[in-house]
DNA sequence: TTTAGCACTCTGAGGTTTAGAGTGCTAAAG
DNA sequence: CTTTAGCACTCTAAACCTCAGAGTGCTAAA
């Protein structure tokens, strides 16, 4: 099951199945065709044996409950946000996947073996946006959700060294640091394996400033060497915070007729190019163990009160480590988007655990 | 001196004195308003004693000339792509930057210590775009231009070890490779300090594939175990061909009038989500030495031909690593970008150097 | 309760009009 | 020979108008 924005499952409200058909008529159709849906349509449509006059009855039922709207007197039907809410929630179907998608999404994954975890997450992109036609937004793995591992120093001449961190999901992270003094060997032995022990399995979210500042008193009376080793591990703390998110297909939304506005187009590359509040959004949207839908003014930053967000998150080795997005106007398919992403994220936790 | 995109300096034509002027009134006023400049305006705007008939006059010989253009009968004159070469070639006299300018480039460096080189990169691009209000192109430094300084390799567990490779400029690049069998500390040495020897000093690039093969056989004499250490070679050579490219200000493009047809919109931004062929363009374009200012025509690629893009390179001790550029329409304010380039240029050799 | 019929409404595409900016040319003035 | 004033002409772009078409709501009959 889905869950919206709140978490919780929407009531289903007391909708006549025939108000219901009515209702995913308008919405499938608007989807397609970007048009507000007359009473013509629906009834010839799916038809559903069914005169229009019967049709826009129910329609101005459906308008008064707050379901759907006319852009104006004497045009047809675009669905509310509400309406949109209930078809989620209540009326979709969920697409098969045509075997193109299938190709498409799990072609890209067997391309050469992709090691760089930044190539996979940014073919995902790709290919997430081009099989939905909207925009994709990726949060790449999460560093500060992995556990410590192993710490390593490695001397490169008299006054520098370099400092390795390994994660538990395969990450490392180095950093040449100065080193005034020599160090033997000895010494050095010491205080990895000190810090080893002290770090082992820890996340590095749970390595907090408090916890390196009581480390460094340890060892401080011992050694006052290691004072740039300790750089690498809080930097880690507070860069790391944000992480790339990768873009695709930024290009669609000029295609979406809601777009046509350059200046609603110029609001959306902006909110883009920044990096930081991508991040914000789908970290607050998504939620650990499902596809979250967050439909227009469900959203609580104020760029994408017009949009819909559909986010999803992926795995290596069952931790979660980051969140998948499609952004869209709207009307979008609901439907192809969740069966898309669907199944990109089960490729994704498959090739990213290997 | 300027470079044109042919290399060569541009001869100064046969212009009187006062086509001269005219010319470069014209440029500046079309800059500013992108609007046709009539004569009217010319006569008032840069009081030179003459009035607008003469200049008509004038104006059309510079049409006939090839230096302007008019977009329909009774409209003023646009300054032609040989009317912009002419005028940065000849007419145009370098700015100097406000205050303020000096102080932005100036300040997003000094904010705090900016270690990792990619940020000092991103934080180039987000200062020219802002400063030109163009888009701005930032290529990472060229991994493959460094030259080789060590290569370290250190055991995590039974089964893997990291392998360190340095450069001179300060790169670090690492992988984790499968050790079938235990290295023993001597014999690890051994290879390490070889390899070592073989490579120092060299570039990148000059690390090719036959070279690997001849080391490989040698060590294979001795040691079977290192295959999986010559994958990190390689794919330096392979992936890192193609490097990070930095945008800034896309949404700039958004303002300027030549990019309000949606259209336009769209093949630009297409463009933008290329990086490959972004490195390209800046790769060929650019020049070790100077700034370079392509205009129009004078870009090979098709999708930039109604644009001007400059670029220019800093290096890092001494060593050409990367590119700098602003691309926008032909109408662009060339002293101030080709001003606020240099001196951004200055900055980034200067701190990169450090 | 459903449906056919009809009067009414609103949009958007296409056509027309018109003010304004700017030109080229001519003929007079320097 | 060069410069300039004057004028007729041209072209654009904004403003306005028109009208077919799509779709509605309501009424009255089935």
């Amino acid at each position: 099951m889905l869950k919206n924005r709140n978490g919780g499952l929407s009531m289903a409200e007391a909708l006549s199945e025939r108000k219901q058909q009515i209702l995913r008529a308008v919405v499938i159709n608007y989807v397609k065709s970007a048009e507000p849906v007359g009473s013509r349509t629906v009834s010839r449509s799916h038809r559903m044996g069914i005169s229009s006059a019967t049709i826009r009855n129910e329609m101005a039922d459906l308008e008064e409950m707050g379901y759907l709207v006319q852009p104006h007197t004497s045009a047809g039907r675009i669905p509310t946000q509400l309406g949109y809410r209930y078809y989620v929630d209540n009326l979709m179907d969920l697409d098969d996947l045509s075997a193109d998608d299938e190709l498409a999404i799990s072609s890209f994954l067997s391309a050469e073996k992709m090691r760089e975890i930044e190539k996979i997450i940014n073919n995902s992109a790709r290919v997430l946006s081009s099989a939905t036609n909207q925009t994709s937004l990726i949060m790449g793995p999460q560093f500060r959700k992995s556990a410590f591992h192993q710490l390593r120093i490695l001397p490169l001449d008299e006054k520098r060294s370099l400092v390795v961190l390994i994660t538990d999901t395969g990450f490392i992270k180095n950093k040449v640091i100065d080193t005034q003094h020599q160090l033997s060997q000895a010494e050095l032995h010491q205080v990895v394996t000190y810090l080893n022990q002290k770090l082992y399995g820890l996340t590095i979210d749970q390595v907090t400033t408090s916890l390196i500042n009581e480390l460094k008193r340890d060892l401080f009376k011992r050694l006052e060497i290691l004072e740039q080793a300790f750089i690498l591990l809080e930097e880690s703390l507070k860069e790391e915070k944000q992480i790339r998110v990768f873009l695709g297909g930024t290009t669609n939304i000029l295609n979406q007729p809601e777009f046509k506005d350059v200046d609603k187009i110029r609001r959306m590359l902006n909110l883009f190019e920044q990096e930081p509040l991508l991040f914000q959004i789908l970290e607050d949207t998504s939620s650990e163990d499902d596809i979250v839908v967050s439909i227009g003014a469900e959203n609580k930053y104020e760029d994408i009160k017009e949009c819909t967000l559909i986010t999803g998150t992926y795995k290596i080795h069952d931790k979660t480590l980051g969140t998948v997005g499609v952004l869209g106007p709207t009307r979008m398919d609901y439907s192809r988007v969740i069966s898309v992403m669907r199944r990109l994220v089960d490729y994704l936790n498959q090739s990213l655990s290997s």
